[in-house]
DNA sequence: GTCTATAAATTGATAGAC
DNA sequence: GTCTATCAATTTATAGAC
């Protein structure tokens, strides 16, 4: 009988919980810092361990395989920043505040890890990946709601008869690519001057508040 | 003497120039295809070899490294990328028709190469990526004539007095962003249904010239 | 130029002692 | 649980025949 299987049978038999979960916990913390940083075929499972300062075994002890931890690691980081997300909503301002609040949190988000999300999509582009639609569905996302909110404020006359749809694609699109692009629009656009696209990332939000709240605003 | 060495000493002594050229051409075609799928590290020279037609020994007769071979096909691929894009300008149209026409066939080249954006975005986005600044600096990339022609219009009081800098990343963003994200935004936002962002996507460059408009127009 | 054969190094994974 | 030792398969790269 192998061992991981011995312990998915009798788990913890020799060692308190407690230290359990803190090497489970360091094998994970440095499996998300390796497999966001190199992707998945570009990790090393003795980068991993090293950084965990524990041996290569215990790696597979803990998860039997690369594609194993990969998994876990890519769904704690996708439920985390959807989490994150769906938390935003929380707001009770009207639907301007709510839409300049998620900007300005979302960005937030966003600059405080943005390597993030290149991990995410890039993984999620990979071909034959199930593990993404699997995760997706199993995470708390649910943009039902976002869309509502929507469709009641339209058919209330205070915004513009738009598609929710559109206004969720742009809000991310104007969001996100900033900080994916970054080294292409850093360089083509900025010129390779860091300190200023630090800048500009610095006021983002108010210009892509600016372009929604535009793009749902009724003429008067 | 080593055989690549040999070659860049004497080239072409025992072949005719057009075949060379149509073996070479052959890895090159068969390791863009293969880069652009798997990325750099997941990709294998055994698999650009097979589907080259050719052994595994030719890949580092004309390209010396799996580095070497890498860097010639994301020069390559960029370049044709960025050409395509700076020809996009040459529209003999007023400002509000230039951008609509960059829009339109900067998304249409954009779908017609779905994978290519998050290819490069993902290797530009490795640390310690030198060949990513080497690579823009030496293609024909040149966005000073672009903000030239937006800083123009709003002297002259065509458009209203945005920042150039912020107009063209949010061209870029929301025209490429509904490209890499796909795989995420189809499922959360259209519930997974493929044909419904198709045609989504069909329509998108209105929507992205809408919004651009709205935010170069000045109001009366 | 193109091939076969193989080196040399890496890597995911397992066995077994403690 | 954690370690050492090692396997088996993979992968880049080279040597050498033709």
């Amino acid at each position: 009988m192998t061992k991981w299987l011995n312990r998915l049978i009798k788990p913890n038999t020799q060692m308190s919980e407690k230290e359990k979960i803190n090497t489970e916990e360091k094998i994970l913390q440095a499996a998300e810092e390796i497999f966001v940083k190199d992707g998945h075929s570009g990790a090393r499972m003795q980068q991993i361990a090293d950084k965990a300062g524990i041996n290569k075994s215990l790696l597979h002890y803990y998860y039997r395989s690369k594609d194993k931890l990969f998994s876990t690691v890519f769904k704690f980081i996708f439920s985390k920043l959807a989490s994150d997300i769906m938390n935003i909503f929380d707001s009770e301002e009207d639907i301007f505040g709510k839409l300049e609040k998620f900007i300005e949190n979302y960005l937030r988000i966003l600059m405080k890890n943005p390597i993030i999300p290149m991990f995410i999509l890039n993984e999620l582009n990979k071909k034959g990946n199930n593990l993404a639609t699997i995760i997706i569905k199993g995470s708390n996302i649910n943009l039902n709601k976002f869309e509502e909110i929507i469709q009641k404020e339209i058919d209330a006359g205070n915004i513009k008869n738009i598609n929710p749809k559109s206004l969720i694609i742009n809000i991310l699109a104007l969001c996100v690519f900033p900080i994916i692009g970054r080294p292409l629009t850093e360089e083509i656009v900025f010129n390779g001057d860091t300190k200023k696209y630090d800048e500009y990332l610095g006021q983002r939000k108010d210009e892509v508040f600016a372009i929604i709240k535009s793009t749902i605003t009724i003429e008067k």
